[in-house]
Parts: C-alpha cells; sequence; structure tokens
DNA sequence: AGCGATTTGTACGTATGTATG
DNA sequence: CCATACATACGTACAAATCGC
C-alpha cells in the first residue's frame, strides 16, 4: 500500500530535466495514479504534511497541486478532515454524463447494473425515429439499482449489425459492465454528443413490477441519443426513474484536454 | 485614473469584519472594479508589486488573487508583459441549455417569461448552499410561458451585491427579458459552465397555483447552477415544470475551456 | 462540554527563475 | 545586456475545522 503510494512520487526526486515547474510534477504524479487506479474514487490521500515528505519540495508546493487537482474536481478536500478522490465521470473515457447525486450534493452514489432481457427486433418503435425503422436492431434491458437504495428500468437499442457485440457476448458478460464503456474499449466509435430529453410520464405496469413501485406510478422518463458526428446515431435508450429519489446531475462540461502535460 | 484605482483598494485597509480570506477580497475588489467598468476590457493592470503596495497584504497574497481571476477568465497574464482585462471573456453562446421540444423532435418550441416576484433576503436556504449563506441574495421568480400550452415556475437566485442589475433595474423591464442574457451583455463575468440536475417532486400549493396546475400535483424539478471557472457560482436557478407535457432537451454547448485551473 | 491531536486553509517575506521588449 | 513583470518555490507561522477522548 505504503509501497504503491511511494512508487508514485519516486520520479519526482530524479533531477528535472523538462522544466515542468514542481507543482505540476506533483499534480500530474497525483492525477496518474488516480487515473490508474492506484487510489480508488472516495478514498483518503495522506495528508499534506506527508505527501510533502515523499516528495523533495516544500509544503506549500504540495498545497498548490492539491488546490489545483481540486479546482479540477479530482479530489475534494475538507478543512480538518482530509482530501479525498472524487469520482467524476470524464467525458471522455466514460460516456456517462449524468450520474445521481450523493446527499453533499458533490460525488455521485454507485451503481450497479444487471441485465435482465436481450432481444433481436424488426419491427417498428419508439427507436426507429433515431435508429432508422429499416435494420435489425438488439434491444438490451437492463436494472440498474442504484445505492441500493431504489431501481431504474434501463432500455438500450442499437442497430444489431453495428454494434454485434451487445448480441454475440455470453448474456452474463453483460452483468454489471457499463455497456457504454464496452462499445468505447471494443469498437472505435467515437461518440461526440449525448442528447438527453426529460419529461415526467406514468410507468406502464411491466417497469413498475420490476423496479418496484406502485403500479401506475409516475415517474422520470429520460431519453438518451449517442451521437458520432451530428448525423449518425449510434444508439438509442430510455431510463425510468422513480420519482423522489436523488437528483440526476448532467455534466455536460468537457474537462479541458491539456492540462495533464506540459 | 489612479484616483480610482486606489479607490478600488481602499476598503482593504480597513479591518475585515466578515473573516473572507484576503485573498478574496482583493479578488472581489478587482471583479467589481472590472465589472463596474474602472478597468476596461484590454487595459493593463498595474504590476503585482504596485497592486501589493495598494494593498495591506503581501505581494504571495495578491498573486494568488490574480492567479484566480485568471482562471476565472477575467483577466490574462502574460510573462513578462503584464496582465490585462479579458477582451471578450469566455462564455457559453447560448445560457439556456435545455429547452422544450417541438412534435417534430427537432425544433424548440417558443417560451415567453413575466417576472413575477423580486425580493432581497438574508436567510438561509436552498440556495445558500451554492451561493454561500453569508451575503444578500436577490430572487427573482418568474412564471414561463411556454407555447401557450403550459407554464413553469422559476426561481432565480443571485447574490444581490454581484447582479446588481437584477434589483436595480425597474421591474418591468425584467419582462420577458432572458436574464442570462442581461447578465452576458451587461457585466464582464464570463460563465463558463452550467450543471443541471432534475428530479421528481411534489410541488407545493404556491407553485401550483401559479402554474394553474392541480394541487400538490408531482412534476419536474430542475436545478440550474451556473459557474464562472470550476470554484464561483455566479447564479442558481429552480424551475418547476408540470408533468406529461413537452420533453426537455438538453443541449451540450461546451466552451471548451482551455484556462488554466486554480 | 472541553481539550488535544490531526489536518487543511491562509498568509507572510524572501529568493530566484524566466519571458518580454 | 538591462529593466520590467510575471512565475515558481521555500520555510514558517498561525487560524480554523473536525474528530475522538
Amino acid at each position: 500500500m505504503t509501497k504503491a503510494i511511494e512508487s508514485i512520487f519516486k520520479p519526482l526526486w530524479k533531477p528535472d530535466t523538462t522544466g515542468i515547474p514542481k507543482y505540476k510534477r506533483v499534480l500530474n504524479a497525483m492525477m496518474e495514479a488516480i487515473k490508474s487506479g492506484i487510489w480508488e474514487p472516495g478514498s483518503k490521500l495522506p495528508p499534506e504534511d506527508d505527501l510533502a515528505k515523499l516528495t523533495p519540495f516544500s509544503l506549500g508546493t504540495v498545497q498548490r497541486a492539491l488546490r489545483a487537482l481540486s479546482a479540477q474536481g479530482l479530489i475534494t478536500r475538507h478543512h480538518g478532515l482530509g482530501s479525498f478522490v472524487t469520482q467524476r465521470p470524464r467525458r471522455l473515457e466514460n460516456p456517462w454524463h449524468c450520474r445521481f447525486l450523493a446527499d453533499n450534493n458533490e460525488d455521485i452514489v454507485p451503481i450497479y447494473s444487471k441485465a435482465i432481457k436481450r432481444e433481436l427486433m424488426n419491427e417498428y418503435g419508439p427507436w426507429s425515429k433515431h435508429l432508422g425503422s429499416s435494420d435489425t436492431v438488439v434491444q438490451l434491458d437492463r436494472i440498474i439499482n442504484v445505492n441500493d437504495e431504489f431501481n431504474v428500468y434501463s432500455r438500450f437499442y442499437a442497430k444489431a449489425e453495428l454494434l454485434k457485440i451487445i448480441w454475440e457476448l455470453p448474456f452474463e458478460e453483460l452483468h454489471g459492465a457499463n455497456v457504454k464503456k464496452l462499445i468505447g474499449t471494443r469498437y472505435q466509435l467515437p461518440i461526440t454528443e449525448i442528447l438527453h430529453q426529460v419529461s415526467v410520464k406514468q410507468f406502464d405496469q411491466y417497469i413498475c413490477k420490476k423496479i418496484n413501485i406502485g403500479t401506475n406510478s409516475f415517474g422520470l422518463f429520460m431519453q438518451a441519443i449517442a451521437r458520432a458526428g451530428t448525423e449518425f446515431t449510434v444508439y438509442y435508450q430510455e431510463f425510468f426513474i422513480p420519482p423522489g429519489k436523488r437528483a440526476l446531475r448532467f455534466f455536460e462540461n468537457t474537462p479541458a484536454p491539456n492540462q495533464v502535460l506540459e
């Protein structure tokens, strides 16, 4: 554990050749550690003093790096408590850009999804408007458990031919996986924008039963349309979210591209 | 000239009662000066040393304020040259990030807003979390008519001192105007991101009556948080949207920030 | 309720580095 | 090369929030 953390700061002890300011070198090292998972989301960082001792630099320098990390949203700092790794969906790696908020209005709550149905379809449906009506469409239904508090029903649609993986993969492997991530790693599909629409409507019996809420309840209905370019739709998705639970936050901002290096 | 600049920093010489950190007091004073036009866009600020001498604080403190102003996009700094008031601060073109969709799922429907209440407040409330709890807050309530089909109730909150225009402007001029646009043209405040949150909840009696829906109806509750930089909140807004009507679409206009954060 | 111990937050003064004109 | 002006860095000190005893 400590070994891993020490290794993060090892490179800082070597004399610098690049001319990068020290506080940025510290920042980059820590950013790398967070991204690569050495520090997991939610975990507590060592106190400033300790960090400073792990580097050949002064406390103030380390503090500045921490302040910048906090401004970038990678860590959250609490006076008198400590610094913690936050988890914010990063647009580039993770096309999720809406998540349920924790009580502190800052962190996001964990979710776990379970695939429950997969079908190939040729009919016309609400998805046709977005995916086109001519081709075979694969539908994947999942139930997303949010922080063990409530369930969300999700329907995912894509052209079967385009996303072969969805119906070729063993069904079990669709559990828990973030399908969008799967798409991202497996295909080189550059999803450039995701449109979201929300409205309030009455859920049908099937949905209500599946997510364990009273029959004919009203709830939040969200649609997401993921596109590559402005024309081409990669997938279309529907979410049925029970009322009154947690607020859903949209992260519409892309993190600045080049603060990592230099 | 110099007289005006000196006057900006006058208040800093008085002993602080509020507990606001010095670097923030410097920041606020300069922000005020830029907003109000004492420093015009493009003009050069005095060098760090001079600024420090104009305040009772150290160079480092002034530097930190300048760094933060730069991160918020209000000033631009050039090594060896000087600091300048940003010409056209980077902001979202259209601060409306979401609109109601027409039936063709493509166009947006027209809206018209009417101001119905304006108040100054000192209490603690849901806005405090975003705007801070110490200062006086101006609240502006409006009813937004959507395509003559239904009404949305909107509550707008901002620090009174920051957005003087909201409560200094004759009440009638707040009708129909896009307040955000007003802010954009009148002040040099670059809104770089707007966060949105949605949830479904029961509206209170007052709201229901104002937008002509049945008492105790459920509906879509949306919150919007507009920021300059990643830290500073410009305003906080709440929307109460009746159920089942039209879908609300979120557009992503990314302002592509290129600023170094801190 | 009080009192340390821990930990982050702010601030100062000073020194040196580096880009610009 | 020089003066100007921003950029980074250090070491130190104290303030303030939080937690556990």
